[in-house]
RNA sequence: GGGAGAUUAGCUCAGUUGGUUAGAGCACCUGUCUUACAAACAGGGGGUCGCAGGUUCGAGUCCUGCAUCGCCCA
């Protein structure tokens, strides 16, 4: 592949265009292959797994903050040195994948998986797969995801597959796998069983029907409540609670079930609450998880009444055939018809539903494939406890704890097509039927001639939880494994805390024996306006993508990360990417102050030493400084907001603002060739510290500033260090000072409503040590506050009619003859007095109470004290000035 | 019913182990075509940090209770 095989001639100077200068680079990094990693390299690996994207998935904003989060630190360690890793792939995503393959199927050819049959429907979604799977990667290539794409994986291309095979097997070996009977999450609409975790409970409002069941001795009635009428045809026994005295003396005794000849038992059971309903419950073993238990403990029959589709099966008699709310409503017709119907309550009761699909779930005995969850969770648990694995924020590893703490069984068998088929063979009878019989066999490959694999698929999840290291190349020992495993940091939403991330720590735990990441940061989730989800069905979702196009991928990256605080949901307005992209448009027009001076190729290097910088130099420098030794802290912690927050202020209010406005020259004039040395050395090192969050415009800038060597690009920079050398506190807060003084300068023309374009003169009365640093900085004075006539001096009484200000231990005099208001003058200076004050009462407050001053820390009262001193100064330079007026 | 959050300027939110006079963006008001940027610049107004207690020399920050909002789990 020919190097360089796109043109990153520099974008002209004309106005900012993220889109040219986007749909260069990426390219460029792509084709040099600078995403690639390498496990032979020296370097100390940096490993993020992309959460896989559902295949049919298209980009939404909760992707382009979890990938702007994750490029950034990946680009970021790059910088830095590391061997930095981050895999891309794609989910099969089980179920959501073949209902967007049958929904097509029905719409453009109207007709259903069964018209085709397994195979050949398996067919078609892998060919949809290949046709439409991976919009989202093209996707994320816009928002400049800077994964290995040479690594990119899918949960069911061929090594998955056998890790996948590879794992069930294993599992079952070790007894952690097993088949059963048990009460199962069904779902009528997409006909497969489900786990535990894709069920939500919502609440319905639904009705509380009180039902009598005959006694068969003829002595009377048993009442009970019931949310569900139609199970009674199900019912295998009537159960209360041993303690309740209104029944002990019905246990043991027979009822007949409504509308049925079948007689069951009444029996006592603690987990009946009494003051529930009636105080009696029907139990119905085989459609409701408690009576389930209930019915184990007391041996009672499983009476099934429902077919897979949810209607009735043979045993509902004559209501056999219908939809369970269909055969609700004619049952307690039926009910009630026949006297067995006492009242009806509104209830409140909580339905299961399905994740995915919505519908109402319902609990079915069925025969299914499990894990057994509870060796698995013991050791993530531990991994977590003691530290090895760390969630950012802290406070979810409660959420993780309380979930393994009491895991249920995982349900891993699906009823579907596409997905890994079970590696479990039967043998077949002469008529061609599994003989359930001669039992099983679990085995990858066939294990003997004849015999035919499980329908059934695995549930997607089955697969991703091995993501971290089948993307390395398990179960074979590859170089990739050793070096890139255990990774680094996961980023994820909390939304699949227990789908995805906790299992990824047991299957790591269990299969490599090593945790699959050291840190976890949990990302908040994305929002509307108004704080919902975003959804198609609100259509309140915002697209990344006409997001990028409008704004620019690195505006929408930065807006993104600067509104990502810690584990806060983001409520997201389309406006906030101006602030990214008028940031952007910032950078851009800031490079022109004094790119418009620099000549075509020149290299231009600073030769002066710090001592020989200018003051504001001087100053800035030590701003970059402290700001890169700030954000690394940040950035180690995941503060990513807070360390962009910080680069933004520098680079807008430190380095736009004063920095620039003060080597800018006059108009007409040229600018030093040392001066754009430092300003470029300024400029290329904060484009060092944006490009892990705004990579296009930082690695397009990158090529302005200086002549570059092939491959002398920004996104393969060293990370800048802060050179202690060029720092000096002393100068910052001198320039501080200064800053203070012209912002009260600028304070005084507005006041006065002095024309910006008015040249005026002013007299700074300075503290000794700042003289000297003012002195031969009038200019500063001149530029930024129009002052032509500057006096400075170290003593001295006020100039007639001038307004003053004060900052600290100096004092701004600024002459405005004719134009001195003094009623406006006092107000000024005695609302300002007003102001110290307070807050000299309140310094005052705390250093007379003998308590603050014997045990606060010496340093803290050290603070108190020179603030004292301070603003008494400050106070009585105000206070003589408001004297002289009077 | 349990758990973990949120409540700070008109709006959306930062605010680290308790320690400058609580910050930002947007919006608002005043002024500016000051030769990089009007997607900008300068200046300004605006907060008893949900309420009530407590701990502490000191609380937006820690503890308890309450209120409101949504989230997770049963």
């Amino acid at each position: 592949m020919a190097r360089n095989a796109v043109d990153i001639s520099p974008a002209g100077r004309g106005k900012y265009d993220p889109a040219s200068i986007e749909s260069r680079w990426y390219p460029y990094w792509e084709k040099n292959d600078l995403f690639r990693t390498n496990h032979d390299s020296e370097k100390e690996p940096h490993v993020i797994v992309m959460p896989p994207p559902n295949v049919t998935g298209r980009l939404h904003m909760g992707h382009a903050l979890q990938d702007t989060v994750q490029d950034a630190l990946t680009r970021l360690r790059r910088m830095q040195g590391f061997e930095a890793l981050w895999v891309p792939g794609m989910d099969h995503a089980g179920i959501a994948t073949q209902n967007v393959v049958e929904k097509t199927l029905k719409k453009e050819e109207g007709k259903n998986r069964h018209d085709y049959g397994r195979e050949a429907f398996v067919d078609k979604v892998w060919e949809w797969k290949e046709e439409y799977g991976g919009i989202i990667l093209e996707q994320k290539r816009r928002l400049g995801d800077s994964c290995d794409w040479s690594k990119e994986r899918f949960t069911m291309d061929d090594g998955f597959s056998r890790a996948v095979q590879e794992v069930f097997v294993r599992l079952y070996n070790e007894g952690l796998v097993y088949r059963g009977e048990y009460l199962i999450n069904w779902c009528p609409v997409d006909r497969t069983a489900i786990s535990d975790e894709e069920v939500e409970n919502v609440e319905r409002k639904g009705h509380l029907w009180y039902l009598r069941y005959p006694l068969t001795d003829g002595s009377g009635f048993i009442e009970i409540a019931t949310t569900r009428p139609e199970t009674m045809l199900g019912d295998t026994a009537i159960a209360v609670n041993p303690e309740d005295e209104r029944y002990t003396h019905l246990v043991g005794k027979t009822v007949r079930v409504p509308l049925t000849d079948r007689q069951i038992p009444i029996i006592a059971d603690e987990y009946v609450k009494s003051d529930f309903g009636a105080g009696a419950l029907k139990v119905t073993p085989a459609h409701d998880k408690n009576d389930f238990e209930i019915g184990r403990k007391h041996d009672l029959e499983i009476l099934n009444i429902m077919n897979l589709d949810a209607t009735l099966n043979e045993n509902a008699g004559v209501y056999a055939g219908l939809d369970r709310f269909d055969a609700r409503e004619k049952i307690v017709a039926d009910l009630e018809a026949q006297g067995f119907l006492v009242r009806i309550e509104e209830y409140a009761s909580t339905v299961p539903i399905s994740h995915r699909s919505k519908a109402i779930i319902e609990p079915l005995i069925s025969r299914q494939w499990f894990v057994k969850m509870k060796p698995l969770a013991e050791p993530a648990l531990e991994a977590v406890r003691d530290g090895r694995i760390t969630f950012y924020p802290k406070r979810w590893e409660n959420e993780y704890f309380r979930w393994l703490e009491n895991i249920r069984d995982w349900t891993i068998s699906r009823q579907l097509w596409w997905g890994h088929r079970i590696p479990v063979w039967y043998w077949l009878d002469a008529d061609g039927e599994i003989d359930e019989s001669r039992g099983f066999r679990v085995s990858i490959e066939q294990p003997e001639e004849g015999m035919v694999q499980d329908e059934d698929v695995l549930d997607t999840w089955f697969s991703s939880w091995l993501w971290p290291f089948a993307t390395l190349g398990w179960p074979e020992k590859t170089p990739d494994l050793a070096k890139f495993y255990p990774g680094t940091v996961l980023v994820s939403g909390y939304d699949i805390l227990f789908f995805w991330i906790a299992r990824m720590i047991m299957a790591g735990l269990h299969f490599m024996g090593d945790i699959p990441y050291k840190d976890i940061f949990i990302t908040g989730m994305i929002k509307d306006k108004q704080g919902r989800w975003m959804s198609k069905s609100l259509g309140n979702g915002i697209d990344p993508l006409e997001m990028t196009e409008q704004y620019g991928a690195d505006a929408v990256r930065f807006s993104l990360t600067i509104l990502c605080a810690q584990g806060q949901d983001i409520k997201l307005d389309p406006t906030k990417f101006e602030m990214g992209r008028n940031f952007a448009n910032k950078i851009w027009n800031a490079f022109n102050v004094f790119g418009q001076f620099m000549e075509e190729g020149k290299d231009y290097r600073r030769k002066r030493s710090f001592a020989e910088l200018d003051f504001a130099e001087q100053w800035m420098l030590t701003r970059l400084g402290q700001t890169i030794l700030d954000v690394e802290e940040d950035l180690a912690r995941y503060r990513l907001n807070e360390g962009l927050g910080k680069i933004y202020t520098l680079f807008w209010g430190d380095y736009c603002d004063w920095y620039l406005e003060l080597i800018k020259p006059q108009s007409g004039e040229p600018m030093s060739e040392e001066r754009i040395a430092l300003a470029v050395e300024l400029f290329e090192t904060m484009l060092q510290l944006l490009h892990p969050f705004m990579p296009f415009i930082t690695e397009e800038l990158w090529t302005h500033v200086r002549p570059r060597e092939e491959g002398d690009i920004c996104m393969t920079s060293a990370w800048p260090t802060a050179n202690k050398a060029d720092m000096d506190a002393g100068v910052a807060g001198h320039f501080a000072t200064v800053q203070e003084l012209i912002s009260g300068i600028r304070n005084v023309r507005a006041q006065y409503a002095v024309s910006p374009s008015q040249d005026i003169s002013a007299v700074l009365q300075l503290e000794p040590g700042l003289v000297a640093a003012v002195e031969g900085h009038r200019e500063y004075f001149a530029k930024l506050a129009r002052v032509t006539d500057l006096e400075v001096r170290t003593g001295g009484s006020r100039p007639a009619a001038s307004s003053s200000v004060v900052v600290g231990r100096n004092q701004v005099f600024v002459p405005l003859k004719g134009m001195i208001d003094l009623d406006v003058e006092r107000e000024r200076l005695q609302k300002e007095i007003d102001e110290k004050t307070r807050y000299h009462k309140s310094i005052e407050g705390k250093l007379s109470n003998e308590q603050f001053v014997s045990r606060a820390p010496e340093a803290v009262v050290q603070t108190e004290r020179d603030k004292l001193v301070e603003v008494m100064a400050e106070i009585k330079r105000l206070q003589a000035s408001l004297d002289e007026l009077a």
